[in-house]
RNA sequence: GGGGGUGUAGCUCAGUUGGUUAGAGCGCCUGCCUGUCACGCAGGAGGUCGCCGGUUCGAGCCCGGUCACUCCCGCCA
């Protein structure tokens, strides 16, 4: 007999009836009648009951242990009586008669139960994290992680990449996040980063020669954490292929994740192949957001046309116009006979967004003519009204909220009303997975703080324009063959076709303010490679954290990370980060400066 | 760096207008119990009400500060 198990704690059915098994697991649940004992054991499989009367030269040891507790029993397999069947349980037709019970390894009293589905504080969550993990649903969350890695690595592979790996020290690089530092013992005074993505890594692969690279590629940054956002590190599917556009590139990624949603999503409908493409000037005006979340059916549209007519009698909208503004308009479907408060409870709560607040019209049909009601209503003619209904596809019985500001602001603000809107309203549709392109991002937009033109995205992007012009056009009419994969509203990958030129490298690096030789510096290795033949080439980088997310239906990302840091970039667990004694610093050249208070 | 929320028993939470000795469920301990599967029954232990200061005859409750966690903004090419 094997010294721990003959077999796990979900395999025992009425077919091994009278045979002799050995279980080990958890000691899941007792039930205690004092002279009769059941208890549930537990293992990675699930659970099998286990039964003990007091005639059991062992009984009073089982009866004493404590739940979580590691043991290992030998027993008799007996059918149970159907009226004490356990029909939630796949062992429930049978439960083991102890005949010899060992303890392996005994837990104190727990700082927080395993067996049930109650919260419990994130802070002991993540100091206990490992009975945190034993809990079931946990447990299925960092299964489903990596069952999405493994069919992940197995398409890619099988569509012809390989897997390689990069550097986990390498340079510090000036665009983009706060890098991680890594002190160099060899070297004072000079420092490692940790990789804020291998983004040049996978172009050198290219340039290496490698026809298609992939890699479950871990991502450090020292960037603040949010729910769905560790501090720290992430990790992304990392893909970069050799003589390729846009298109091919979208070809791979398409399937892949249809077939991956379609896997473990489920039973969720998701985005047939190909999926939507949405220019991102298109998704900003219609959506507010170059995220945007396709189950939401509203749509927003511009309505600055007809709040400038003279039969249109808003004259603070007017004057916003005047000076450069828009107005966008946002559809409130079915909403007519929402009370007051309503509309009052979305222009206060848009004024606590930051914005100016949100007018609206309420629609109502009198014998076939559109009528506005509400505070704005009467400023417009019917003529008006039958245009806004016209532009924005409005039906009687519909509202629509006004927002009127700078474009950056209106756009913001209409698109956080769409998604409110969406959600109050119940236009959400939960059991699909809407897919979407974003294409054609600004290469320059203008850093409002900065008073200067600085990279939409990466720097190392393809401007989509012709390279003889490139500097005779205004930058910040200059797209990039850049775009981002969006599901339901999240951000799930960014990627590029890649500038393979360095003269043109310098061209788009000059434009932000960076001259020749600091690019030369900057970037050495790269302008190198691309000096020496690279191919075109291009790729993205999905984040797994943010699929698995979705899959797995999780808002927070710690839900289904095994050993997540806290929001304040600690491990509770293991104590990081956590101070080094002098002998380790010196070695480093390293003196820390008490912080003053 | 900024804003919001939370903080009462090991855990989940209640605690009225500021008023006697701060409660419940789960867990834990003791006893009883041979068919439970959230076993049941009886009893018990367990509290610096996050911390510091203030107001008050009196503070878990009000005020100021501070700490922790969390959510958001900034940040995340």
């Amino acid at each position: 007999m094997h010294k721990y198990r003959t077999h796990t704690c979900s395999e025992i059915t009425k077919k091994d009836a009278g045979a002799t098994v050995k279980l080990s697991g958890w000691i899941h649940r007792k039930r205690d009648h004092g002279n009769l004992l059941f208890f549930d054991l537990r293992d990675h499989f699930g659970l099998t009951q286990c039964v003990m009367e007091n005639s059991n030269s062992f009984f009073k040891i089982a009866e004493k242990i404590k739940p979580e507790s590691v043991v290992s029993v030998v027993g008799k397999v007996i059918s149970r009586s159907s009226d004490s069947v356990n029909k939630d349980l796949f062992t429930g037709e049978v439960e083991v008669k102890i005949s010899s019970f060992d303890i392996l390894s005994e837990s104190k009293d727990l700082p927080m139960p395993v067996f049930g589905e109650q919260d419990y504080p994130e802070e002991t969550r993540l100091k206990y994290r490992f009975l945190d993990l034993r809990r079931e649903e946990m447990h299925e969350n960092i299964i489903l992680r990596s069952k999405v890695i493994s069919f992940i690595r197995n398409k890619m592979i099988d569509s012809g990449f390989l897997e390689f790996q990069t550097p986990i020290l390498t340079a510090s690089s000036p665009e983009g996040a706060r890098d991680f530092l890594v002190p160099s013992r060899v070297h004072p005074g000079k420092f490692y980063a940790l990789p804020q993505a291998p983004q040049q890594f996978k172009q050198m692969v290219m340039i290496s020669g490698f026809d298609k690279y992939f890699q479950i590629a871990p991502c450090f940054r020292d960037e603040d954490g949010r729910a769905d956002r560790s501090p720290g590190e992430h990790y992304q599917l990392d893909i970069e292929m050799a003589f390729v556009e846009q298109d091919d590139v979208f070809k791979i990624v398409e399937p892949l994740f249809f077939e991956l949603f379609t896997k473990f999503g489920k039973g969720k409908e998701v985005s047939k192949n190909p999926f939507k493409r949405i220019t991102y000037k298109d998704s900003m005006l219609k959506y507010g957001t170059d995220k945007p979340d396709l189950r939401n059916p509203i749509e927003i549209v511009d309505v600055t046309e007809i709040f400038k007519r003279d039969d249109v009698k808003l004259d603070i909208f007017k004057k916003v116009i005047q000076k450069g503004g828009i107005v966008r308009a946002i559809a409130a479907p079915n909403t007519s006979s929402k009370p007051r408060s309503f509309f009052d409870g979305y222009n206060n709560w848009a004024k606590e967004e930051g914005a100016k607040g949100l007018g609206y019209i309420i629609l109502e049909k009198n014998k076939d003519k559109f009528v506005g009601k509400g505070p704005i209503g009467k400023f417009f003619s019917e003529d008006a009204i039958n245009l806004l209904v016209k532009a924005c596809k409005l039906n009687d019985k519909d509202s629509v909220f006004f927002s009127s500001d700078r474009i950056n602001e209106v756009e913001k603000i209409s698109g956080i009303v769409r998604q409110k809107l969406g959600k109050d309203l119940n236009l959400i549709n939960n059991k699909k997975f809407e897919f979407c392109w974003i294409t054609d991002y600004p290469m320059y937009q203008y850093d409002e703080k900065e008073k200067k033109i600085d990279f939409s995205h990466n720097p190392f992007s393809m401007p989509k324009t012709d390279i003889k012009n490139f500097d005779k056009v205004d930058p910040l009419s200059i797209f990039a063959y850049q775009y981002d994969l969006v599901c339901n509203g999240c951000e799930i990958s960014s990627g590029a076709i890649r500038n393979h030129l360095p003269d043109l490298m310098y061209k788009v690096f000059s434009k932000v303010g960076y001259s020749k030789s600091e690019v030369n510096s900057k970037f050495e290795g790269m302008i190198k490679a691309l000096s020496y033949g690279a191919p075109p080439h291009g790729g993205m980088a999905p984040g797994i954290d943010r699929i698995v997310m979705l899959l797995a239906e999780k808002e927070n990302i710690r839900e289904i990370t095994l050993f997540p840091m806290n929001q304040n970039a600690q491990d509770l667990l293991m104590g990081a980060p956590s101070d080094l004694n002098e002998p380790q610093l010196k070695e480093l050249n390293i003196k820390v400066i008490e912080k003053k208070k």
